[in-house]
DNA sequence: TGAAATGTTGGGGCG
DNA sequence: ACGCCCCAACATTTC
């Protein structure tokens, strides 16, 4: 009789897993085991930690309806996992392949002592799947997504029905977390699913306009499934390549979209695989020494919805209270954060990685240094977001203002994304007079641009003069 | 997945 | 009727 462990990290999901797959299809008895090591217990991010915890909870009763149990242990990987095999005779680990860098080094680790099976999952294809003729990887989005889609599809999904899962009953389980489930964000994959059915059936279609704006249901919403593996991405691309399949040929377009942010996604794991310093510098050498302004006042006023621009401060409200923004939110706050505020989009980036329960390094990190324009097939950096065009253009009844910032719930339409243009009577007939009721703005737009562009271009005259003959 | 600055064109007011 | 100016609308360039 053989048993073998599933080392469960991010994928939190029974279907579609090939992890899971390969233990069920190799062995008599399978342990499903989840190791909360010093790492995690450190990390200072409440909400995710929460929601993982959810997840396990919802995890385990999947297993145990398969028959199994989930087993939770504490302690260094390697010694967790030697002592699990010590108690049980479990001959193999297998588990989903994890791209980060620290990641990498645990896994590197527990493999050089034990014998474990890494299997692609996190994405649809490996990053050294993804590369150019010379064995190069891309740093352009493009040609990667060219790329990306040549590749044959994997294999079908493994469907939930037809296995199940034998978990030896003596094994000591430490207790499963009990935090407190995320009211926006219930954890687990039932949810998952019922997610991506309805984005599918009612918000794909028009995708391509809908995400654009902020109050509306326009996005999947489905970020945090996919940072835990609640939902696999190979799951989600198939199911939206057979709506692509299903639509007629003019209404593909939203579809198309969908299918490509998930294939940034790859992108951005593939290059914090293939780049993993991505994690501490910017991409771009040429931005690595830009004179950010040390403005810790202006920082707090950023984190705390409070710069007196109302799409700015409704949209970090926004993450601070319900741990996710709205993807077009994300860009508009840090581009202010970036190139208003001429504050290091490290700042912005870890302030995210708190209080995002889909924080995940690669996405978060490509996006910022996309945002700040040091990254990969970058925007240019004088590409510089104006937060009352963006307002205007992505809430123009302002509801999503009034929404999160109760301040300027009474203010006229013709004034809500710019209420320093009130005057002293607008401003008391609205309840909301400037700089008591709420801020003025901390900096001026359209300085705060001639200050970043000339910072970016001084950075670059620099960097180009250090490395030309 | 930008926006500002600058250039061009053409209609209309007006002396 | 003509020339001049203004400026909106659109296009192109620049950051």
């Amino acid at each position: 009789m053989k048993t073998v462990i599933w080392w469960i990290r991010r994928d939190l999901r029974v279907n579609d897993n090939p992890a899971l797959k390969a233990a069920v299809q190799n062995a008599d008895f399978v342990i499903p085991v989840f190791n909360r090591d010093a790492r995690l217990m450190r990390l200072n991010a409440p909400n995710r930690i929460a929601f993982l915890e959810a997840g396990l909870r919802d995890l385990d009763a999947r297993i145990q309806q398969l028959g199994g149990k989930l087993i939770i242990r504490n302690g260094n990987p390697d010694q967790v996992l030697d002592r699990l095999i010590q108690e049980t005779g479990a001959e193999v680990i297998y588990a989903e392949e994890d791209y980060s860098p620290y990641a990498r080094k645990r896994d590197d680790l527990v493999s050089s002592r034990l014998p474990v099976r890494f299997m692609v999952g996190l994405t649809v294809h490996h990053p050294r799947a993804v590369v150019k003729g010379d064995g190069f990887p891309y740093t352009v989005f493009t040609p990667f997504s060219k790329a990306w889609k040549a590749l044959p599809s994997p294999g079908k999904e493994q469907s939930e029905e037809g296995f199940r899962i034998n978990t030896p009953s003596d094994i000591p389980s430490e207790p499963l977390p009990q935090a407190l489930e995320s009211k926006y964000f219930p954890a687990g994959e039932a949810e998952a699913y019922r997610r991506l059915e309805w984005f599918l059936e009612q918000k794909v279609a028009h995708y391509q306009d809908g995400r654009n704006f902020l109050n509306e249901e326009g996005t999947s919403s489905l970020s945090p499934y996919f940072r835990f593996g609640m939902l696999s991405a190979n799951t989600a691309v198939r199911a939206v390549r057979a709506k692509i399949q299903a639509l007629p040929a003019g209404m593909q377009k939203g579809a198309e979209t969908w299918l490509n942010e998930l294939i940034w996604r790859e992108f951005y794991q593939s290059i914090l695989y293939h780049f993993p310093q991505v994690r501490d510098e910017a991409f771009n050498p040429a931005y690595q020494n830009i004179a950010w302004r040390d403005a810790p006042a202006d920082l707090e006023a950023w984190k705390n919805g409070l710069t007196g621009y109302p799409i700015v401060d409704a949209s970090m409200r926004q993450l601070l209270e319900m741990g996710w923004m709205h993807n077009r939110g994300r860009m508009i706050v840090a581009s202010f954060l970036v190139k208003d505020l001429l504050v290091n989009w490290q700042e912005g980036e870890r302030w995210f990685m708190r209080h995002l329960i889909d924080g995940d390094l690669a996405a978060n990190n490509g996006g910022w240094q996309w945002t700040a324009g040091v990254g990969t097939d970058a925007a240019p950096y004088f590409r510089i977001f104006n937060p009352v065009l963006q307002a205007k253009k992505f809430d123009p009844r302002g509801e999503f203002v009034r929404r999160w910032v109760p301040e300027l719930r009474n203010v006229k339409d013709g004034f809500i994304h710019e209420p320093w243009l009130m005057d002293a009577a607008d401003q008391s007939a609205s309840g909301c007079r400037l700089g008591e009721d709420y801020p003025a703005p901390i900096v001026d737009h359209s300085e705060a641009r001639q200050r970043t562009l000339a910072a970016f271009q001084a950075a670059k005259l620099f960097w180009q003069a250090d490395h030309t003959e």
